[in-house]
DNA sequence: TTGCTCCTCACGTCACGTGAGGTGGC
DNA sequence: TTGCTCCTCACGTCACGTGAGGTGGC
């Protein structure tokens, strides 16, 4: 007969609370040797302290529950490599998103109204997918484009019983401001790719860092809105990437008047030296 | 009359979730201009949708809610700048941390099988409030000086209805290895900071960076772990910071055989080189 | 018999997302 | 009348801590 430890003892042993054990026992992640059928006493094997030692580094790690019981169950160094591997990596992108929400709260603070008012701010964007549709346009075709194209957009949804899942927007190149007519995109959302007809264009918005300002004011005075933008990269010497979005949260199908309108326009941007 | 704008627009408008919105009413963070008494439906008003769009701002920078609320309530820079400065500290503490948590697992990447043998860790301790008693003994005198002390702490905790708060333990002094008496504390862990007596004394040892490594054995091989420890601390490049700590997790009152011993080292250290 | 240990719920944490089931408004 | 919006619960998330209320073992 070996020893056994009851569930208090054990708890000791390997500095894990008894309310944590039990919670192990319940998820199959360290079951007790014994548990006695009438009383529900559950008891340990010393050999079992070893295992219980190694949930408890991993957890000291932020390692999740279930990985530690993948790691277990596989008992194979090459489990163990790809699971902690995986675990490191997040754990290096969450320190940098952290840090960087640091220095964003920095820059916050160097001017605590700022957040009131035509602020700038970096972001990570998700992925969006989106129907849209595109043309090369003048720069003076830009709304009327917009005004053909939402209408077929919503409608293309309505045909199929899909909900838009935001406000719609548009894509604008943001590098060149020419007297050549330019690729514009207007999109609205989804919440899962949609397949597009003839006209109507299936995409996903790529996930990315982005320089973010929302204006509110009629359209004609967006222009300050960029004004804050291009001073903010300016200073930051970042590097644009990508075309540019502009979201309407508040535009004429609101019912508001034009001053109400609010426009949000994200600029994607590199880290590095502005070109 | 203003115009009302109902949760979904209003939602739309400032890209916040309809449920989220109720919660934040809930919460008395963003109370609607209007709730009619009847249908319970809210109406928001423009001129919400700044103090929505901040509060937006300040989430996206992960300050917890009830921090967004004292900014809102006080409308006073200073608040504000006191509230965010110690938001963005705990953020760099994290990230910090984080950081230190994704080199650590580098390390067990170079040798998975380390978690299961005698690993050497870096861990923040929490500050621990004790129950204590020290003498200047020669190493010879070690053990016989905790054999009397230990029935004496836990005699106390039991006058006085107070249930230890972990394994028992004991502080050396790390950087001296001489033939002279040297300080030696045994303690007992506590809850809360309790009123000692004219043998029995009251510490907290402090919270700070240790480097532990936790042997399973006899106590006359522990030896194998201070090499463990040492080699670790040579490699890091790491200079000690205070006296170590053993914990005594499974010991003689444990019951079990010797070799079932188990005993954790906590070494404080320090970053810089070693001297 | 008295403490101490152990048992099983149940609830709170934090800021939401995701239904279920029902009603209001054009 | 038909959709769409809005309403209020209720539950899940993740890994525990902290009781409440009751039983087992020396």
């Amino acid at each position: 007969m070996v020893e056994l430890l009851p569930i208090g003892q054990f708890s000791r042993a390997v500095l894990i609370s008894p309310k944590t054990l039990r919670d192990y026992h319940e998820a199959g992640l360290l079951t007790p040797a014994v548990v006695d059928p009438r009383t529900g006493y559950r008891g340990y094997r010393p050999t079992q302290i070893g295992e219980a030692a190694v949930i408890r580094e991993l957890r000291a790690l932020d390692v999740p529950l279930a990985e530690i019981a993948q790691v277990l169950a596989a008992r194979d160094p090459d489990v163990t490599r790809a699971v902690l591997a995986a675990h490191r990596d997040r754990m290096r992108e969450q320190a940098e998103r952290v840090a960087r929400i640091a220095d964003t709260l920095d820059g916050l603070l160097a001017d605590p109204g700022s957040v009131t008012r035509l602020a700038v701010v970096e972001r990570d964007r998700a992925a969006m997918p989106v129907i849209a549709m595109s043309a090369s346009v003048l720069e003076s075709e830009f709304a009327p484009f917009l005004d053909l194209a939402y209408p077929r957009l919503y409608g293309f949804l309505a045909a199929r019983s899909v909900p838009p899942a935001g406000p719609a927007g548009a894509l604008y190149p943001g590098d060149q401001f020419s007297d050549e007519p330019v690729e514009v995109t207007a999109f609205v959302p989804v919440d899962a790719p949609l397949d597009g007809d003839g006209e109507v264009e299936s995409r996903v918005l790529p996930a990315g860092r982005v320089a973010v300002v929302t204006f509110t004011g009629p359209y004609d005075e967006l222009t300050a809105a960029y004004r804050a933008v291009g001073t903010w990269l300016a200073g930051k010497h970042l590097t644009t990437d990508g075309p540019l979005t502009e979201t309407y949260l508040v535009g004429p199908d609101s019912g508001l008047p034009e001053s109400d309108y609010r426009t949000e326009i994200a600029w994607p941007v590199r880290e590095g030296e502005a070109a």
